[in-house]
DNA sequence: TATTGTTATACTCTATAACTATA
DNA sequence: TATAGTTATAGAGTATAACAATA
């Protein structure tokens, strides 16, 4: 009558989502950390070159810092230090607003432009890599998933 | 010839696999702290909780804390206030093993079993409840494919 | 020598509060 | 009054180093 246990799972915590998201998103950290050392920016400021790039291209007005740290969701305060790291490493350039002298522009630098573009093809070679061990479908799926999932749900409207 | 543009990704970076891992941790954390607050455990000291549960079940010697930090994959200084807390709490005791006086058993308490079971039954509603924007079998392919990319790969052998 | 539990310490990431200069 | 940038500070989470007790 008692059927076989179902298959002791190798991982007691394996059907954890909690557990489950915070180790692949420690997997996916450590390989992204690989694949950006020579670039000598990490996930979160390339991040920002890339929310950067999106709307400087046009000859829209470029971002300020709190523009940037909405995009990326973070603090404004958190913005601080990662322009000043971005400024640092000759990526960036801020520049007093002159229409509101109270806002930062935030530009890259050709060597920021150069950067960004060679950094984002490691870091979706990387993801390519990540992903691997799914099946094409499987992977677009997962992504889809994701994207449903982590973005603002209109739930709570 | 140049066909209409991709439809401009509502977030930039909603395509970037660190930013959604980071964002879906980030819902299911907020999630989780609500479906658990009524039990005054967090999510991990409710995992602590799973993982003793499962190997003190049977007469089998109960675990150390070393077993319990290297079952979690948390560092064994950790477990030491993850412990301080649960035993705080009256939901695990601490017991010198009389075979390793080094060593220290950790069981859950009456009222330890008597938590676990009715906080994880929230934790499983609040799962279901997060992956709800998911057709039933996306979500079990999301869940999969999480188990797949989280758990250790062999392929660093 | 090696391991367990422990403490102290430090580091990362990030948020809050308060200040300044501008609007 | 409100907003942008900045600084100082604090909290969570976790790791490393060192120590005592035990093996």
């Amino acid at each position: 009558m008692t059927g076989d246990p179902p298959p002791a799972p190798a991982h007691p915590l394996g059907t954890r989502l909690g557990y489950l998201l915070k180790h692949a998103q420690a997997q996916l950290a450590e390989a992204s950390a690989r694949a950006l050392e020579p670039y000598g920016v990490d996930g979160r400021e390339l991040a920002v070159l890339a929310v950067l790039a999106a709307d400087t291209e046009p000859v829209a007005a470029p971002l300020s810092q709190s523009d940037a740290a909405h995009r990326l969701g973070v603090d404004r305060t958190t913005m601080v230090a990662l322009v000043d790291a971005l400024e640092g490493k000759g990526l960036v350039e801020r520049q007093r607003s002159a229409q509101d002298r109270r806002r930062n522009a935030v530009r890259l630098t050709p060597a920021g432009h150069d950067l960004r573009r060679r950094a984002e093809a490691a870091r979706q070679e990387m993801e390519r890599h990540f992903l691997a061990p799914l099946p094409a479908e499987d992977a677009a799926a997962f992504v889809r998933a994701l994207q449903t999932l982590a973005l603002p749900r209109p739930s709570k409207a």
